[in-house]
Order: C-alpha cells, then structure tokens, then sequence
DNA sequence: TTGAAAGCGCTAACAT
DNA sequence: ATGTTAGCGCTTTCAA
C-alpha cells in the first residue's frame, strides 16, 4: 500500500524562501501585500517542496472548512437504484465545485449510523449540510440540528411545529408537488376520464403527501367527493408501482387514469398494464411525476409527465446554504430575488410534458 | 436556515466539572486512568454542555482522522446507474463503521476535479483513499500518489512500471477476471458452440482487458485460432452492448454465443437478439458477468453469468486500508493470510452460475 | 510591506 | 491518579 509521508509545514517554506511564517501564509492565500519579488521567491518554495496547507490546522483559526455534508437518509441500495439523487447530487456538485468547496457524502442507513454522522457534522468537518430525503418521524432532523450545523434541506421537511426539531428557521428548496399533482390530474380530466386513480409515494415524506393533495383538491373540485378505492399507496419504487397498479386493476377494473407519483411508479404500473391487456393511453391514460429523462423517454409509450427541474433544485441548495455562511472566500452572490436569510423557502415550478402516454 | 452555534470546548467542560483539561481528555477518549467519582463528574459535564471534540484540532496532534476517502473517477451519473459502485460501497461502508472510521465519497469527474481531489488528501482530511475505476492514461494515480495518503485501489491498476505513478508498493483488491472469463468460455465451448463472440468492456480498464485475455486464452487452446471479427469492443453499459450486438450480428451472422464483458452489456445484447428473431439460448447463447442479481434475474431469460463478490471486494479493500493504517484506535485485526505489507494484492475468485441463458 | 508572537482546541509527555 | 505544560501547523493581530 502506498505509503503516508510527512509533508513539508509552513515553516519549510519560509526556511526555503528566507522569509517569515507570515509572509509564507499570505502568499498562499492570495498574495495581497507581498510584493512582487519576494512572492515569487515563496511560490517557488511551494512548488519545490510541494506543500499543501494542512487543512486540520487551517480550520482550527479561521473556522472553516470549504467543506460542506450531503445527509442521504437512505440505504445505498436506494440511492444508487433512485436517479433523482444522481441529478441532485449533480447540481449541488457543480455549484460547490464553482465555489470551491468540497463535497462530502454521508450515507446513513439506520439508527447507528444518525449517530455517527451527528458527531461527523458536530466534530466541525464541514460548514454546512445538505439534507435529504427526510421521514416524518425521522430523529436525524433533530440530531443535526443540536448538531449546530447551518443546513439547508431538499424537500420541505415534514416535521411540526411542536417536535424538539422545530425550528422557524429551517431552509428548504422543494419543488410546487400539489401544484404539479393538480396540473397532472387536471390534464387527465381534460382527456374526459373520470376514474382516475392514483398511486402514491411513501405518505412520510411530504412530496409524496403534497402530491396526494393536489390530487384530491382538484377531484374534489371537480367530481365532488372521490372514491378512496382509486387511491393506493405506496413507495416510489418501479415493484411498488407493479404492486399498487395490480391491486388497483383488482379493486377498480373500470379506473380509466393513472396519476403516479413519480416516473418510476409509473413505469411499474405501466408494466402491469400492458400485462393485463389494457393499451395505453386508450384504455387507462398514465402520467408519471419527475420527468426523469432516461426513464419517461424510454418507456412503452413515452410517458407523459410533470417537470421538475432535480438538477437545479440540487444548485440552489448548494446556494442557499454557502450564501448564508458567515464570511468566506467564496460565497456565491446572494440569490436575486432570495433573501439569505434563515427560513428561506425556495419552490421550483413545475411544468406537464405531453408525451404519448396521456 | 440553522445557523451556526459555538460549541463549548474541552476547557468549558474542565471548569464546569473543577478538574485540568487533560482528565476530561482521558474520559472522552475512553476513561483509562480516571477514578470512578470523578469520570462521572466529567461525563455529567460534558453531557450538559453537549460537548463534541474539535476534530479539527485533536487532528492536528493525533495526525489520525478516522476517515477515509472513496475516489470514483466517474461522472455521477455513471456512479449512480451502476449497480457495481453500489455494492462496493456497501461492502467499504460496512467495514468502515465498523471500525468507526468515516466514510468520504469523492466523486471526479474530469480533470478540473482531480486537482481539487489531490488536494483534498494532500490537505489530510482522510487516514487514507480507496480508488477505483481507473483508466490507463489516467493522471489520477499520480496525484494521489503525490498526496502522500495510504491507497488501496479497486481493481489491478493500469499503470506499467515506467510511469510517474509507479510503486510497487501499490496495495488493490480484484477479483480474477481472467480465470472467469476463461470459465465462461469453456462452458459456452462445452454447450457445443463454436462461433462465440466477446463484446469487451473499455479496453483501458484492466478488468476488460483481463477479461478479453482470458476469452483469446481458451479460443486460442481449443480452436487453435480464432476469427478477430467475433470481438466487438464496448463499455460496459447497456446502450454500449446493443450497439456491440447490432455490429457483431451485421459481420457474423452465423454467431452462436456471446461472452458479453458484464451484466450490463448482456442485457442489452439480449435485447438486440430478441429484436433480431434469434432465440437464447437456442440459437444464440449469452454469458454475463458480475452476477448483479437485480439485473440477471431479471432478463429474459435468466443470465447464466461469472459471479464475483463485489460487496466482498469492498470490505476487504478497507479492511486492507484500515490495516495498514498506523497504530490508531480501530485498527482491524490483521486479514489470515494476507500480510498488511505493502503491495498487497488479493484476488477474489469468480464462480459460473448457471441459468437458462447458456 | 514584512516579521514577531499569540493562540485556535486538543493530546501526550512529563511532573507531582 | 491527576495536573501542568509544550506543542501540532496555521492565521492574524500588532509592531517595526
């Protein structure tokens, strides 16, 4: 195994370049008020010596870190099967890379490892955290925050008010998922179907709640009541999407819609139907939610779909939290439009794309 | 958002429970040495003040960290629509949890990163690095050797001895990917087939190299020679494997089986072939590799495939790390069998599992 | 513009 | 068994 070496400090340097400690650390970090022949005299120490500033002793004076956590409260499994953390996790990479900050994926799966990446996020690795993914009854919330770490949150959180992580504070960029639902049940009104079902997300998490919402708002808009037959649960997952489409085709055979939570329930349910005999969107019309591109263009048809901008949702939290950081290098200008300041909501737009499938 | 809070140091919890700062050391670091009254007296205190330890500065003297990096030299979106990197993580997460250790997950994704990835290691955040997917011309190696950080790598590196990054002390964890290839082959020759292809994975990985060696190795000895027109090169991914089957049934229509580089290659060989009319096995049989089980399960029909133990590759590439580690408080226990010197390699063998495919 | 010196919060000798 | 003290490598006043 390659082996550690020592590497050279500071004070190497300023032996090297005749200089001081002082002089040493300025030019590293910038330049400014050394003149020009002594400046090049260090930088050519640096190189020689090929010194890295030790970031240990750095962060211990100026407190910070140019670091900052990405919080997954999901089984790897998941993570890497779902490609909507892919394209989060894009976003929020590009716009940190811009700003010169390193990214730190903390995984956790399970109640041991929330310990583990509270000391993480507490012991003052990084300057701020990114959280996902968060279940109603999830003690991750309040961990990070005891934590004392400034954290923006992907999805609106979904705790109350009166839970020990409550906090009026709390940043969150989301996307409009009641208001996407409403535009995707809408649609499917407009093509005349009135049994329209629709399958759920796991009800923790406040997307899939949201979107259940704007489901039954406009239902009841429109049809009056609902049959709660036509709604059924369930998990975000293409197999939950086969399960629920089953159960469903069992209870309600004449259902005439499908709103899915997400693409990749839809591509489930899709499965099931072709499967059962129905023709798509003839039969029984589908939309899905996300419009994740690699999935809504390839399926048996092309799914019609609500938009949402995952990569830039990703970039925004990036923003959100490195603006409200306490001075550093490298703060990207303040949002227009958003104020920095704590307890800021940022909700993306979403749009209906009209693909093959209804 | 949460904002920043000012966490109450070791001297906070000294003055609080009347003892010297290095008594309240002892018991956060495990208590030895400290009579009974007054480690509780000390426990109380930093119960109270929620006292978490400066990473940054007990870094700074211990030199240890208790986190490891995990470098992927691939864009996300190929990390997260491969299964593989999923499972090595796993097995990496596992074993470094067990031992208390962090894990980091630094993803790169052209050079620009790279430099910001050396630096990162350099700047000792990490104990050490575990590095995958390699390609030949790969300037990655290189910086991280300069780094100076332990290294344990994921898969035979590329690099031959006349490059910068030479070291024979390099530490990697592979399974035997040319004994499998050669297992593959001969069970395809044994199911009386003749004309058998090879779609390879990119050349510039040693695992696909490895691979390609062992199918020319078992071609070479039984058919004495063998048609270059039956290797197609790809890469590894599912579009990569239509592609590479479209080409080979253009050139050798009269082809019997396929040894596809990986599962995911197969599977979209698979699916070209249902396209083209030909029957698997009958008229065309199909070998895997990996045995991703989500993925060879699940096509039609099942893949007969080369199993390795992936998630097994990434413990044991942490537990090498972990190993070779200087003396820290979660030190493994050595691996029986494999000397912690430098320049381990340990090479996991691979099994033929039988399906219906071949 | 440059250098000297203090100190970030912690651990580890060394004293007691 | 407990306390005292000297740094770890760096940034940042403050003086020169």
């Amino acid at each position: 195994m390659t082996e550690a070496v020592s590497r050279p400090t500071l004070e190497a340097v300023a032996a090297r370049a005749g200089v001081s400690r002082a002089t040493v650390s300025r030019v590293v970090n910038g330049g400014d008020g050394v003149r020009e022949p002594l400046a090049e005299r260090v930088r050519r120490a640096v190189e020689e010596l090929g010194y890295v500033p030790n970031q240990a002793a750095r962060s211990l004076v100026t407190r910070r870190h140019d670091a900052v956590a990405v919080v997954i409260a999901e089984p790897e499994t998941k993570v890497f099967a779902d490609p909507f953390f892919a394209l989060q996790l894009r976003g929020i990479s590009k716009e940190l890379t811009a700003h010169d900050n390193q990214l730190v994926l903390l995984l956790t799966e399970g109640r041991a490892d929330h310990a583990r990446v509270a000391r993480y996020l507490a012991g003052g690795h990084v300057d701020g955290a990114l959280v996902f993914s968060l279940h109603l009854d999830d003690p991750l919330p309040g961990l990070i925050h005891d934590a004392g770490v400034p954290t923006v949150f992907g999805g609106r959180p979904g705790w109350g008010e009166d839970t020990p992580a409550a906090d009026p504070g709390v940043a969150y960029v989301d996307c409009d998922n009641r208001g996407g639902a409403r535009a995707a049940v809408r649609h499917l009104l407009d093509l005349g179907r009135r049994r329209i079902a629709h399958i759920t997300g796991p009800l923790d998490q406040t997307s899939a709640a949201d979107r259940l919402d704007g489901y039954r708002d406009v239902m009841a808009d429109v049809l009056g009541e609902s049959d709660p037959r036509l709604v059924v649960q369930s998990d975000f997952t293409p197999a939950g999407g086969e399960r629920a489409m089953r159960e469903l085709l069992g209870r309600c055979p004449d259902v005439d819609a499908v709103f899915a939570a997400n693409d990749l329930t839809a591509l489930g349910a899709l499965r099931v139907l072709r499967e059962s005999g129905r023709r798509v969107p003839e039969d029984v019309a589908v939309v899905g939610f996300d419009d994740m591109v690699p999935v809504t263009e390839q399926t048996e048809p092309p799914l019609t779909t609500v938009r949402q901008d995952i990569e830039e949702m990703g970039r925004l939290m990036a923003r959100l939290l490195l603006q409200g950081l306490p001075d550093g290098r490298h703060r990207p200008p303040a949002l227009p439009g958003v104020p920095g300041s704590p307890g800021t909501a940022v909700i993306l737009p979403t749009t209906l794309i009209r693909r093959a499938s209804a």
